[in-house]
DNA sequence: TCCCTAACTGATACGATATATCAATAACCG
DNA sequence: CGGTTATTGATATATCGTATCAGTTAGGGA
């Protein structure tokens, strides 16, 4: 079975070289340990799959790839700040459908929540800077089949 | 100047009575601090103006009073969880408008946002069973006079 | 009114999450 | 190769909130 995280991690970390990033072994391991995630996690779920890399370098690398772009913090029902990765190409806003049962993230496409916020907020003669969107719920499968976690 | 804080305080302490909770000294220093409240504000801001109630009592009175209905927690843009009042009778699930400048808060009305997310997620297969939203911004008044902070 | 029980309080400890500091180290560029 | 500069990680610190628990108090019933 070929591993395609490899040429995510790689992907990551090119681009954190591109904003004059080095590219240094506990960065390498932490960048490679997020590109195998296929959901969203925490910083110390992350921290623990790295036990030879300092807590602060972790935290670091979170807040580049976030800064980056590669990375969304999202925040789930329970208050809890996860990160999850961007699909490359896709680093623009946009909201997630997180799923509460398997963690899966699915992203928000072909919403017009934008223009429909500022028409309400012209309403209340508010001007929005930004806003936050989080969607929970169930995605397809583990409606499907809900037993499995 | 009458104060109409003290009905507002009143209010809240017997919404807290309907549901069984006691009237005591410290609870009363709380939720009348709460009352006086015309800004979105944190838990620490609060237990800084009670140098004299207990921490826990703090936290256990804001549990109770969002667990009523009578208190919104609202997410800053820096991720800093805010504690708003509502306004008495509209406590079913809204959303804020979060002034940036002044910290003032106005709920989001006439927004059909529900089923527009859900005609959406439709289209994702996928099942909503909570959202959250926070828009932050400037409101009128910030607009208009700027420098007042 | 008194009393009993259940709720409440607050000191303290604890835990989770994240940042600040700083000396030692390593990457990159000329 | 060498020097500058980013990086690392141990540690301390900060923030935010909950758990524990012995002592206190509210409030309803006798």
């Amino acid at each position: 079975m070929r591993n395609p995280s490899y040429t995510l991690a790689e992907h990551l970390l090119d681009t954190l070289g591109e904003q004059g990033y080095r590219d240094t072994g506990p960065r390498r391991e932490v960048v490679t340990a997020i590109a195998r995630k296929n959901r969203h996690f925490t910083a110390e779920e992350l921290r623990d799959e790295l036990p030879g890399i300092g807590r602060a370098t972790v935290y670091r690398a979170l807040k580049l790839l976030v800064q980056s772009g590669s990375l969304c913090r999202v925040r789930l029902e329970d208050g809890n700040l996860h990160y999850q990765l961007n699909a490359p190409g896709h680093h623009g806003h946009h909201h997630h459908l997180l799923c509460s049962h398997c963690g899966e993230s699915e992203d928000l496409r072909g919403c017009d929540l934008e223009s429909q916020l500022h028409s309400v907020a012209a309403l209340h003669q508010f001007q929005i800077t930004g806003h936050w969107l989080e969607i929970y719920g169930q995605c397809r499968n583990c409606t499907l089949s809900p037993a499995v976690p």
